[in-house]
DNA sequence: TTGCGTGCAAAGGTTTTGCATGGCA
DNA sequence: TGCCATGCAAAACCTTTGCACGCAA
């Protein structure tokens, strides 16, 4: 499905989404990296592609909440859904991955209890970090 | 504190918050409803006035993601910070408040094991609810 | 009177869209 | 050749800001 034609500049796009599948990467950041590379693609272009690369599965998105663009990020395992978990600092605002087999629990009482399935993926848990509350 | 100076504005504002301190509302859900009431007060003066009671914590402001707008409820009670949660339906947009103890065990497993304070009225658990899984 | 609050209009930033052109198959 | 993809520019959308005027205290 998705992309029927290959070119030059989803290929570019694709790459760069692959090799920092870590990351979540915002549609300007795409553009300054392909630009520091020499390329240059379209913001029209990349917000394009990277809707086509969502509804299809193959790139998450994220909205971290008020001004912020949002942010895409390549999916590696495209099975687990459910270790997974992002937590933001409301402080510093770092990104923090987390993996813990409690998250588990809590989605499950989530569906069992409250009748509710929840996207892990999709969900983001703002406070503060560590750093941020020692500073205080 | 706040507000030095008492207005039509604000208190028109104010109290449509207040009176609907279960919702979450937009600011341009705020501007339509005055204007049905016969009052029209610019969308400038609802945003400066909302940002001060999010400053002074009289109203709390939520990002649902995507391009969708900001949404600011009014607190009822400024202790309890624990207990609300909220779910937000991708299937068909529904916020759901949920009152949970399984909650706090969640929220002090990432406090402990962690060391994230999480915010959990800054936080939204996006998923499907009930209705939504039982259409497909 | 003093200075904060308001409205208007314009600007800001991110994302989307229309249209003509370019490029894949 | 026949579409689909691209770039450009303009528009859409939410939110913020500058400035002059209005109004609370």
């Amino acid at each position: 499905m998705a992309e029927l034609y290959k070119t030059k500049q989803r290929e570019l796009i694709y790459n760069f989404l692959k090799e920092n599948s870590s990351l979540h990467i915002t549609a300007d950041e795409i553009s300054e990296h392909l630009k520091k590379q020499g390329s240059r693609v379209s913001m029209a272009t990349i917000y394009r592609y990277l809707d086509r690369l969502v509804a299809s599965k193959v790139v998450r998105k994220y909205h971290l909440g008020n001004g912020e663009s949002a942010c895409y990020q390549y999916i590696e395992d495209t099975s687990d859904c459910s270790g997974h978990f992002h937590l933001k600092c409301t402080g510093c605002g770092e990104l923090i991955h987390m993996e813990c087999s409690d998250l588990e629990k809590f989605f499950c009482h989530l569906r069992d209890e409250h009748n509710f399935r929840a996207d892990l993926t999709q969900t983001v848990v703002y406070g503060e970090c560590e750093k941020c509350l020692l500073k205080k």
